[in-house]
DNA sequence: GCCAACGTTGGC
DNA sequence: GCCAACGTTGGC
């Protein structure tokens, strides 16, 4: 089964790759996807060992800042059922979960992180989902061959 | 904090 | 099923 590539998006001052690294086993349940188009992703194409661009959004600079895997395929996300959870979906079933988690392990930090606007510049790079305008997936493919040259930038 | 773009909801 | 209103995302 070939390895897939995906782009995880998450606002630092929620979950930082430094939060990540703090985790047991420096792994994390991905919780509080709410988007179908991501879920989907995560539930029907994600597969442990999958590789993983870690992004930081909605900070400044915003950017790839390293990388991660999938440790674990999607299951459901605990956080759907519980009330106090800012992620409680008051019409998600217990024998039907609508949300998924897949789990997420760090596996590197760019020694520089690759901005926003560096993937810009890069025309290898064009097609990206992130790149498209309107696109604010925070769940998405990317090709090895998009994964290999982030890889590369971020040294 | 602003606001463009997108997704969801719900009245009809 | 349409579409206006509303909510969210996320770069800037």
């Amino acid at each position: 089964m070939t390895m897939r590539y995906w782009l995880m998006k998450s606002e630092p001052e929620t979950f930082s790759l430094d939060d990540l690294v703090a985790c047991p086993k420096q792994t994390t349940a991905w919780d509080g996807v709410r988007n179908y188009q991501a879920r989907n992703f995560m539930r029907d194409g994600m597969r442990e060992g999958d590789k993983v661009l870690f992004y930081h959004s909605r900070t400044a600079p915003v950017g790839v800042v390293g990388c991660a895997r999938i440790s674990r395929a999607a299951y459901p996300d605990a956080t759907q059922f519980d009330p106090k959870s800012t992620y409680f979906d008051p019409t998600a079933r217990e024998d039907a979960p609508r949300w998924m988690v897949v789990d997420v392990t760090f596996e590197s930090r760019f020694a520089s992180p690759v901005l926003l606007h560096a993937l810009r510049q890069m025309p290898e790079l064009g097609d990206m989902m992130l790149l498209q305008k309107g696109s604010r997936l925070s769940v998405q493919p990317v090709t090895a061959a998009q994964y290999r040259t982030i890889c590369r930038l971020g040294g």
